[in-house]
DNA sequence: ATTTTTTTTGACACCTTGTCAAAATTTATC
DNA sequence: GATAAATTTTGACAAGGTGTCAAAAAAAAT
């Protein structure tokens, strides 16, 4: 019996994922607004009312996709901070480890964003909040890290800022918005930038240089270590961006 | 006769101000889901329908809610470049502006960002997208031009960056970036930064160092700026964010 | 006054969310 | 294995939203 009873409570759980999965899919496809219990329902062969069982509404089911889908970012972030090598080299190794997600999953970053919106917020239960702010502290202290071995090696002196934390924060401003302009349809080539999309790591370089982080750009092939995590690191995920002469089609 | 058209065609013309006055105020209030063609139709004293003569739906509608409030920016942008001063003081006072607005109308800022979505701008006639573009680009070429007299004057020297374009993205990415991170709920206290509001600023001057932007943090009294902006160019303003011991209340 | 043109209206068709009593199914009990 | 109890699933329902359009009202022209 206990195995009958976790048999249903395993279909209860697969269930929770494919509903999980089509919605992903719906929510990529078609956006926020193309997300519909009824669509959804039918994807899954269930009924509507099932899928309130697992969610408390459609933002804490879209919530639940984003926090699903910020798992790779995680993931990309833990496999930035093992790059062997200097701290600033770790640092550039996160800011491309995010510009590689954006890139690869434009769509997945922009949810991201409406479910940060006061409205989306207001609506989710507690439990899913407290998810979204423990997925947010995880990333923070993910890059908290190389600038905390920076501050403890002395290649990064805290002269204005006052925190390792407020460093952080900066950074990741810093790539936030260079990555979420590059999102939006502003058409920066007809505002004279004639590679947008390469601009974010000539900016990162910019400001570390400001904050005296050593070694600093002049003094470092960092042009190399860009090509160690192309072909290392992230290898993978530079091939799926651009992928070799696909022979199909 | 003449006189009778033109009447009547100036009491549509109000009315279009009086519907925009008061989606505003729901949007400001209720957020996007809570402007309602049937209340706002309440509010202005018109049925529906008379709505969607003068708005083709309702993302348009909010849209040039935006687009109307996006024009506080707009002014205090070009009050900023009138700054005497060196360049980068009137960079500074440039971020200083936008932190104020945004500082003061966080929700316009947040709406902002709504209807950049894709979503939202798939929803749009071109006529308004047209408009929305062409405000991103004042702004833009209103943050140009003291990137320009700096290049011009030899204060600002392009080493990796190769236009004065990439400088503004990147000055524009900086900011926003830090202004949204701001505007979201993430509890950035609990995240060791003790003081979120202040970070932009260091940041900026980090970044502008990086840029070797003279004069140098280090080489002049930006302190002295910031209240010359605080108590001169952007006195009201200082004053609203900061009211005086109000007697009200 | 009467006709023509323009503007306004609100009923209509359609869509969506979230709920809940009833039906179906599963689990427990004898 | 039959029956009772507990759990899960269902879909009709109420509520509330958008955008349209033929008809009514108002304004302008004749």
């Amino acid at each position: 019996m206990n195995d009958s009873l976790s048999r249903k409570q395993r279909e209860i759980r697969q269930r929770e994922g494919e509903i999980l999965n089509h919605a992903e899919k719906l929510l990529h496809d078609h956006g926020f607004h193309g997300v519909t219990m009824e669509r959804l329902a039918e994807l899954t062969a269930c009924s509507r009312g099932t899928i309130y069982q697992h969610f408390t509404n459609k933002e804490d089911l879209c919530a639940a996709v984003c926090l699903d889908n910020s798992s790779q970012l995680v993931e990309l972030f833990q496999r930035a901070v093992t790059f062997d090598g200097e701290s600033r080299e770790q640092i550039v190794a996160i800011a491309i480890a995010h510009w590689l997600f954006v890139s690869l999953n434009p769509t997945r970053f922009r949810n991201f964003q409406s479910i940060m919106s006061s409205a989306f917020r207001e609506k989710l239960p507690a439990e899913r909040e407290t998810q979204l702010f423990q997925r947010e502290e995880t990333l923070f202290k993910l890059v908290t890290r190389p600038v905390q071995k920076a501050v403890d090696d002395g290649k990064l002196v805290l002269h204005q800022f006052h925190s390792v934390a407020e460093v952080v924060m900066s950074l990741w401003a810093h790539s936030f918005g260079h990555l979420y302009l590059l999102t939006t349809h502003i058409p920066f080539q007809d505002l004279g930038v004639e590679a947008p999309k390469g601009v974010l790591f000539k900016s990162s370089h910019t400001f570390l240089d400001g904050l005296g982080w050593q070694p600093l750009a002049a003094d470092f092939d960092y042009r190399s270590t860009f090509e160690r995590l192309q072909q290392e690191l992230f290898a993978p995920e530079f091939t799926a961006l651009h992928p070799p002469q696909t022979a199909q089609r």
